[in-house]
DNA sequence: TCTTGACTCTATAGTTACTACAGAGTTTAC
DNA sequence: GTAAACTCTGTAGTAACTATAGAGTCAAGA
């Protein structure tokens, strides 16, 4: 099949499979004639494996190795399980990151209380450091005539 | 207060408060006569408000347009509440993601079972799409003699 | 005064995992 | 024979920075 019925089949883009190949993580296949890519069914399976570890956030690097791992089977497993440790625990990490991410910005939701401006807003003075107006003569940075472009 | 300065008491590196300048997110300060950047405490402020915007993974672009925001204050304040909503959910759907994909990595984890060498292991295995061996002939794909550069 | 070191400047390239062309060649159908 | 559909290589773009290279600037010491 050539690589536009790859694509198809397999759910990656054309142009995705061939930066795959150059990238070394599945390998060149043969060529018709006219220079056209021709693969075997056997590319599916490569093909499913890398989504399935993209499915998981594994990066093409982490691929490659695992990858080149499956061409050595006699290899100790301790590296793909370490891989995988690091990863629930980058997982865990990121899960901890958003929620309070979410917390932070459900407060900061709150803060509108139906104003209709921005400047009465809350939420923009919510995101700056303090609200410590300069009690006089350091307006300098907002002035009050003048168009701003 | 010059650039190196600036960037310790901010937290962002010099690069990125240049890169900043550049996006338009600061305004480009003075200059000395040797053309180095001159800072006053203002930006400080302008600093940690992007250092909260991204914090709460707002893109450089929304950031722009809050700063936008606020040299207009009397501008109906729904954009920023429509963008807040949006991170909100943004957030809830990643979080989903990450937990999926945080059982899937423990499951993997689980395949393992002691194992010592990659074949036995069960990790990879589980990350193909079968295990179909094929039955016999097929195997031209990994030659068994010659040195694979 | 000269020199050394620390600092800054611009411009450019690299990062990640793709996506989107441009411009050329190939194949297939009619 | 020609038009449409497909494929090829190579390049550039994405987001938000980081990391150089090579040149210029500034402050302090000998
Ligand atoms: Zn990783
Ligand atoms: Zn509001
Ligand atoms: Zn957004
Ligand atoms: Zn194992």
């Amino acid at each position: 099949m050539k690589i536009g019925e790859l694509a198809k089949r397999s759910g990656c883009s054309i142009q995705t499979i061939r930066y795959y190949e150059k990238e070394g993580l599945i390998s060149a296949p043969e060529r018709t004639e006219g220079n056209f890519r021709l693969y075997n069914s056997v590319v599916l399976e490569k093909l499913s494996f890398i989504k399935n570890c993209r499915a998981l956030d594994l990066t093409l690097s982490e691929i490659k190795h695992l990858v080149s791992l499956q061409n050595s089977p006699e290899t100790p497993c301790e590296a793909v399980n370490e891989m995988i440790d690091t990863h629930l625990l980058v997982a865990e990490s990121r899960i901890e990151d958003l929620q309070k991410l979410h917390g932070d910005l459900k407060q900061l939701r709150l803060k509108c209380g139906n104003a209709r401006s921005v400047d009465q807003c809350g939420i923009l003075g919510e995101l700056l450091p303090k609200p410590e107006r300069s009690p006089s003569g350091t307006r300098n940075e907002r002035s009050p005539s003048g168009t701003r472009k």
